[in-house]
RNA sequence: GGCCCUAUCGUCUAACGGUUAGGACGAGUGCUUUUCAAGCACUAAAUCCGGGUCCGACUCCCGGUAGGGUCACCA
């Protein structure tokens, strides 16, 4: 069977993680069997639309290399792919319920049918509309919406290709909406047309819609159409554990993560992970290895809390297997102007390596600029005496040292004034003076107005010879 | 309240009746070392509770408890 999975998205705001992992996960499924991938947006709610979400949701899915064949920003078999621009499909269905006796206008104000949802509510019931169905139907004058007749009020079966068999009580059957007043279908209508339509065959989606699933069941019986495959995916908790993830309660647009310098395939990897698992213990993947390994059976059941430590650390990790080049690229759209500009071109290359080792200090790369990590390259530092003391070294040793450094670093040529030189020169004196510290310390602090720094040497030759002397000078 | 889903270290999870209950993140300790990191080694840390079935239960069944979802002219 030819696979095919839909992202079905509404365009109410900002792509969050969770959504996310949704259209990941039916994206593996579908690179994973060579089957096809669909992005149709769900705009049938056009008080909550928020303008611009579409392209949002479209620069997030690109971010991430999740690519679809058929959507609404290419066309394909089953344009059009927005949800709005599909009404007519949603009529031509609606009549044939109507026809078959399967669906019928509701006679009743939204006032009235909250009067009967309040009342239930209180004598603790669920409320059910279908115990308010009129006894004869009215013929359908497009003012008011239409109400799907449940054929048959039954508990339903059904196999879940996550969580196995799962059934539902008749109490989860009601004559739901499927034309809404205004003319637009509900979602409960438009996604079983348009997966029909589309020929979506795996219907990825997560927990909250397992109790829905038997009144989709009906609408397909009513139609006489074989419903799709379900995979339900387990919610993702917020951090403190207690709450499905949303919007609410921190959910961030994933767009955010891109700004503070995560890796996409580090935010793909981290997603993944979040309920599934390899079944062996490797934890950081490609892409490609995602899609040979994932598989529906090993996506978990319970509820998975987001865990920022742990994206972190596959970050790094990803950051890590990065080439020189693709490095290079990465870091540098989150430097500062003034770094990318005061330093000759060569020497700007040499702070990535400072930057990848330095990394895991920080969650992310923007953090780490924008703590001061990396000002002393472009900044004269400030310094403060004190802090230019080590351990109980007077400050005329300081200076004897530091001068001392001078001295020795002058003799260097300035085409010789690389790490590796500068290195030799200064741990000769500090080997000499039977102390690595009382050396290395005031030239590091000299150099960076920082206690805690990268290494020294690499720091002297990005500065070049010049201005590492005129700071070394100015410390003293 | 009805219906539904879930339950293993702090967190993510493995173990599809027989393991000293494994791994990873995080934490701690040590080594390395020019600081902070990184790296390496080691340590602590879990089967929600109660019944059954079975020679044997994390695993199967029943009952609790706890958490989550759902009961819209939202998706």
């Amino acid at each position: 069977m030819k696979v095919v999975t839909r992202f079905a998205p509404s365009p109410t705001g900002f792509m969050h993680v969770g959504g996310i992992r949704t259209a990941l996960y039916a994206w593996l499924w579908a690179r994973k069997n060579k089957g096809t991938f669909i992005l149709r947006i769900e705009d049938t709610d056009k008080e909550r639309e928020v303008a611009g979400s579409i392209e949002h949701i479209i620069e997030s899915l690109k971010w991430l290399g999740i690519n679809w064949d058929e959507g609404p920003n290419i066309g394909g078999p089953n344009a059009p792919y927005l949800q709005s621009e599909r009404l007519d499909s949603y009529k031509k269905y609606a009549q044939i319920l109507i026809d078959k006796g399967l669906a019928y206008p509701d006679p009743y104000t939204e006032e009235e049918v909250g009067i009967f949802r309040d009342r239930a509510l209180l004598v603790k019931k669920p409320f059910l509309y279908r115990e308010h169905r009129p006894e004869v139907f009215d013929k359908w004058d497009y003012t008011k919406p239409l109400r799907f007749k449940t054929p048959e009020i039954k508990s339903y079966k059904w196999n879940d290709l996550v969580y196995g068999d799962l059934s539902a009580g008749p109490e989860a059957l009601d004559d739901f909406i499927l034309i809404k007043s205004d003319g637009y279908p509900t979602y409960n209508f438009a996604h079983i047309i348009d997966d029909i339509e589309m020929g979506v065959t795996h219907v990825m989606r997560g927990q909250e819609f397992i109790s829905s699933v038997p009144k989709f069941l009906s609408l397909y019986d009513a139609l006489g159409i074989k419903p799709p495959l379900y995979a339900t995916l387990p919610p993702i908790m917020g951090e403190d554990g207690k709450k499905k993830l949303g919007k609410r309660d921190g959910a961030k647009d994933v767009l955010e993560y891109r700004k503070e310098g995560y890796l996409p395939e580090a935010m793909i990897n981290f997603l993944a992970l979040l309920g599934w698992n390899p079944g062996d213990e490797r934890e950081i993947f490609t892409i490609d290895e995602l899609i040979k390994t994932f598989d529906l059976s090993r996506v978990g059941h319970s509820g998975a809390q987001w865990n920022d430590v742990k994206l972190n650390w596959i970050n790094k990790e990803h950051i890590k297997k990065l080439s020189k080049e693709e490095l290079k690229e990465n870091i540098f759209k989150y430097l500062p102007e003034e770094l990318k500009i005061d330093l000759p071109a060569g020497k700007a290359g040499k702070i990535i390596p400072i930057i990848t080792e330095r990394i895991s200090k920080w969650s992310d790369i923007k953090e780490m600029i924008e703590r001061g990590e990396l000002d002393f390259f472009y900044k004269q530092p400030e310094f403060f005496r004190d802090k230019l003391l080590y351990k109980n070294i007077t400050s005329e040793k300081i200076s004897e040292n530091l001068a001392l450094a001078i001295v020795e670093l002058n003799k260097l040529e300035e085409k010789n004034f690389i790490t590796e030189n500068i290195k030799n020169t200064l741990m000769q004196i500090a080997d000499r003076l039977e102390s690595r510290g009382e050396l290395l310390h005031p030239v590091r602090y000299a150099l960076s107005g920082l206690d805690k720094s990268p290494d020294p040497f690499i720091i002297a030759e990005i500065l070049g010879k010049n201005e590492t002397l005129s700071r070394l000078q100015k410390a003293i």
